[in-house]
DNA sequence: TTGTACGCGTTATCAC
DNA sequence: GTGATAACGCGTACAA
């Protein structure tokens, strides 16, 4: 069943020829006559022949692969982002490898020794939650390799990254909503010791400022599930009067909002209307459908591997890290369109 | 900036002992004697030595890396398989490569080919729909490499797979929609093409006939898609009375039904009873939230991953193959029980 | 235009 | 117990 692997070696062996010349005229090299080339080709072909990549690797000191460190896979946006990877890989000839650090530092820093130890040409990281020191990601640079960061890099580290414009993108849909006529408005916020949650609040604030409405500091609440945003519209409710806008960090929190809205008999957006972030499958097909920000995780996943890439291939070092920002775009749904009610 | 990579080599002058003295040393070998094995640990810690993973597989013919092969990472369901995949992986120290076939035939055969470059130790797929002839796969089995399907197998080759009992749980949801009182029961089946459509709505037909219930033709129709089962509803209402359950092919198709219904006035389950399937994330947070059947993706992966280890570590080959189904859950939701209307 | 010789880092085998 | 040597498959400087 098992046959011993086509070499380059059988191919020379069978036209006659050494097996260095197989080896450049696979590569199309022009110093090869092109009757020999042909004829390698053929036999090639023939035999089924397929470059051991990790010969190729060990050589060259690199291997076709980039590796890709990501908290957690079964997330829709980061799903995308791998997504967006993969394509761009898989067009330049890399392939992509995966590691989930599962949000713990130690795992992550794991994942980093793996992926130097099978030679990657460069990798992928959207740091952990729980990641505060950054050593095992200096170590990456000490061995030469690019590094590039997506969605969540790390605070300090001069590095290319790409991410998302949060704080624009937040003050985008709160001017939306003051737009709209809503005044006072409750954000949602998710952890402020993450550089999404704090920016997404500021971008908040600034719109309220911007706009001369004083904020309140019982307006904003850390509230990131759809179980705290429930008992916290309940808690609203029953504390205060509810607000005319909630503004969530994200969309599974504009749901259970929505959820607890629904059962208080409060029409949206007639009476409070709702915005989330990050545009999930969910928030499209929620009833009624849920305003939010699409964050291009797809894109991102594009552009930082193209950044990669270009690291790579570039001699260079020392050129200044780069940082794209990816513009998240304001979906306007019918959780937030008063103009229909 | 960029420091050579630490060999075994290295350790060795340091040491002034031979290089094959330390790479038995760093595999504590018995042969070697305790005291040289610490220090070769310790000065393999203060250089920071990191095996050349890639050295490693050239010599054995294969690395430690399990390549996948999966339709599209951006789907709840295939991201939790893969969830499942890495983390056995990692814990059994192996690495995941990643390959998408984007439902592509000729990406899933070139897919394969990059994947045997790169001498990876094993193989899972989960066939693309396009995929009808299976010649790339029965190359991988040419050059010995062990493969395992996930979810969708390639139908007649008899290899090892791990796979959904769609059939049964397809049944026993329907079941469950006659026991809440349902007897008008329609079901918007999945492309018919496809095992998992086929199989679901056998599974279908089997409770009818079971619970004596005489299927009519205009019960079944294809809507596999949020829209489709939007329209559809819509249609029923018009041309023939509502049934009083719809059981989907899918999550997102039913609430596209759901959508239909509450516009209609409908009250779900009162009037109608509506079933999913897959519990995506958006049947628990659906309002009424979703009845549906989890398929355990992440179950799968790691089910999936261990057959294949325990593959790559037999020596023994022959072994006839193996089919394991990991069973559905029915998760009853608000969507389906009556007893609380 | 092609062949020779060597090395990438590791490990299996044989020798001491 | 340890060392020397060869080999995994490929690429390339150098020689011819």
């Amino acid at each position: 069943m098992k046959t011993a692997p086509v070499t380059i070696k059988d191919i020379a062996r069978q036209l006659k020829i050494s097996p260095s010349t197989v080896s450049r005229a696979l590569k199309n090299n022009p110093e090869i006559s092109l009757e020999t080339r042909q004829h390698v080709a053929e036999v090639a072909a023939r035999l089924d022949y397929r470059p051991n990549i990790v010969a190729r690797g060990l050589k060259q000191r690199q291997s076709a692969t980039i590796g890709v460190i990501i908290p957690e896979i079964v997330h829709y946006f980061f799903s995308q982002v791998i997504s967006g990877i993969e394509e761009v890989a898989y067009n330049e000839g890399y392939t992509v490898m995966i590691c989930q650090s599962n949000e713990k530092s130690d795992r992550e820093a794991n994942n980093v020794r793996t992926l130097l130890a099978h030679q990657v040409a460069g990798i992928l990281v959207s740091v952990s939650k729980e990641t505060a020191g950054f050593s095992h990601l200096e170590e990456v640079d000490k061995n030469g390799v690019p590094l590039v960061f997506f969605d969540r890099a790390a605070p300090g580290m001069a590095k290319d990254q790409v991410i998302n414009d949060n704080r624009e993108s937040a003050c985008r849909v709160t001017r939306h909503l003051i737009q709209q006529g809503c005044s006072r408005i409750v954000h949602f916020a998710g952890p402020q010791n993450l550089s999404i949650g704090k920016e997404r609040k500021e971008g908040y604030l600034h719109a309220l400022s911007e706009a001369g409405i004083a904020f309140r500091e019982e307006w904003c609440t850390v509230a990131d599930t759809f179980d705290k945003a429930y008992q916290e519209v309940m808690r609203l409710h029953q504390v205060l009067n509810l607000p005319d806008a909630i503004f969530c960090n994200n969309d599974l929190t504009a749901l259970g909002a929505m959820k607890a809205l629904r059962q208080l008999g409060v029409a949206i957006p007639g009476e409070v209307a709702v915005a989330g972030f990050s545009n999930g499958i969910f928030s499209e097909i929620s009833d009624p459908s849920l305003t939010t920000v699409d964050q291009h995780g797809y894109d991102m996943g594009v552009q930082a591997t193209r950044l990669l890439l270009k690291r790579i291939n570039s001699q260079k070092e020392g050129e200044p890290p780069v940082t794209m920002v990816v513009r998240g775009d304001l979906i306007i749904r019918d959780t937030s369109s008063r103009g229909s009610v």
